[in-house]
DNA sequence: TCCTAAGCGAGACGGTACGTCTTGTCTTCCA
DNA sequence: TGGAAGACAAGACGTACCGTCTCGCTTAGGA
């Protein structure tokens, strides 16, 4: 945890800040180095004495955000693994749901692709070392990447859709949603069958 | 289908080319309009005569690729809809081996935003036709939107963690597993449940 | 000569004359590029596909100028030489008096080095060629450059003063006295003396 | 003459030596007020505590220099004036030649216009001085202020031009030519005359 | 067969954003 | 209290790319 002068931590606060309304007004490739300057108040080049890009800036403030929401989640799911309850989705759809407008840019349809494809990833990051605490390495029928990634994606592609229309159905029955198509079902298929898997008579191909 | 030119045709092939050339060399963002008139021999201006942007050429000279891809899978699955044989599965998978390259530019870690969301959004769409056609609109205990955007959604990321690692698994292996996870284990605890749905005693939400 | 578009002969014009306008408005040093292509109606960028810099622009325009008043002394001196009439003083002060306030920014206390030293110069080098077309190549006691660049920094520094004090004598006075101070009693001494030089005993140091 | 702290001395002391140092190094224009800084180890706030722009730090460390220049020429010259003999020019020659570097820079093609002619002035108002002193104000036919200025700039063309070609000749021959050019033959002929002038029958004009 | 409209090359230009560089001011803290 | 350290405003710089335009050449397809 670097140290920082007290003004410099203002700073990139007022600039994460300003690009955060921006991002809700005008296309998010429409939004220029000197708008999120204007819009914190602070002169152009003071934008490059912190970032080089806009997309530094953009990580840089959504890093804590994720940082924080894992901390909850990791508080509130009590060593439950995620496929035997639906909380970890329910608390995630309700953060989403509050940062609504934020994300339904930076997923939706003027989308950032390097936004999607970290955050995809970090979900499936997050799925694969919680089935490899549970289960150990490559304990189940598929490869515990493949597994991690299938959640994500469902998650993502659930999320973007909500978000894309106007989160019609609640918080709660999305996650409840995602965990029966995710887990139920699904999970007592693999742990029954141990790692064995049907298609090719429990071996991993490895090309 | 409207009549054109054999010049005008030819030359918006020599950008189509070109572009995806230049997509295997550079970085997309870092491949400029006047690039893509070098690598065609063409004049930057010649350029604007057929396309807006770089956007709208990548577009129209995927669709046809994606028009073709449709096509051959109506033609071999013979009717059966994708979840009761993996077959739908194993040809996208080689389509993308096909292209790997490409697809890998589009939907990795540097991917277009708009790519991936019409990517996922196709996907969607198209599952959900096939949902509806079998089952009727909405006969299914969870919303036949959400169903098929969770499939969309597994496809994707598989198809994703698969390109950027190289494609560690054969096509059919891929087409095997996403087939095991979305469809045996899920549907038949689908149908078998008719249009109830444990979580709210078989009435949807609708906010 | 080469040929040139009759639009880039039309803007580097333009941009000329924005100049000259500029540079009796404010101080050199404060203009920029920015004013010249606003007071030109030219985008700033398009100042750049002609000129590299400001200096590059003040050179060109100023260099049409020189040829001109070159070629016309040539026409009036009728092959005599400088120092047997006061005719080309004369031409040059009224030049220089015409150009009076342009003059007076270039060659005065906030003029540029560079402009002084290329002035001084190009004068030194065209009475040199003249010395050495009327007596043949060191002919003289004094080596023909310093001739030469003696009668250059004698007109260049009256020059300068006369516009330094608004020409306070008419041009004709200062073409005299310039003449009277450089040439008469000068040289008929030198060409007297023939190739031999009181100093040194008639020979030229090199060192 | 102001009392000063010893360690302002000694900054300003050092930002001087600094600035020498680097016009040795590197183009006048492309030295920056930071440059000045660190080549003598301060920090660049410090610099504006003493001077606002780097030429007010050039003329500062330069005038020093000038002023003991003057006081050795009064001293060595024990009152004749310069155009009886060529001592003052010889002792201007070594001096520049003792800085050589420095003023190529100063008065060379890549010169400052302002340091060219605080130089030009100041040489044509020390002879203006010893003109008045020997003969009266305007006692010639040439106005005082003409005949030093014609003084001057061959002076100052003279050490030019001997400086960009690296001293060719020796100091002591560059003295007597230019005082053979400037005051032999031209004195003589001026001083005869006493107060008139052919070119307007002794009148001078004033306009 | 001509001729005429279209495609295209060439390149000037306006416009906008970029990232960098200096400069000058300020504040905080140290010796 | 002079100086170090460094954040910041201000603004010019030179570059890059974009989209538009004009001016010609050429070339194919209908007269």
């Amino acid at each position: 945890m670097e140290k920082m002068d007290r003004r410099v931590r203002r700073t990139r606060a007022m600039l994460g800040q300003a690009l955060r309304e921006l991002i809700l007004e005008k296309p998010y490739d429409a939004i220029t180095i000197q708008d999120i300057a204007d819009q914190a108040d602070l002169n152009r080049a003071t934008f490059y004495l912190h970032y080089a890009s806009k997309e530094e800036l953009l990580m840089d403030s959504l890093e804590a955000q994720f940082d924080a929401l894992v901390t909850q989640i990791e508080g509130e799911k009590n060593g439950r693994p995620m496929w035997e309850s639906p909380v970890t989705g329910r608390i995630i759809f309700e953060y989403v749901a509050e940062n609504a407008a934020l994300f339904k840019v930076l997923l939706g349809a003027q989308g950032q692709g390097y936004v999607m494809y970290r955050v995809l990833n970090y979900i499936a990051q997050v799925d694969e070392e919680e089935i490899q605490e549970a289960f150990g390495p490559n304990a189940l029928p598929v490869p515990d990447v493949i597994l991690a990634r299938h959640f994500a994606g469902s998650l993502f592609a659930l999320v973007s859709w909500w978000l894309e229309h106007d989160m019609p159905y609640s918080s709660t029955y999305m996650a409840e949603t995602v965990h029966q198509l995710c887990a139920v079902g699904v999970m007592p298929m693999l742990v029954g069958m141990g790692a064995a898997w049907p298609v090719n008579g429990g071996e991993w191909p490895t090309a």
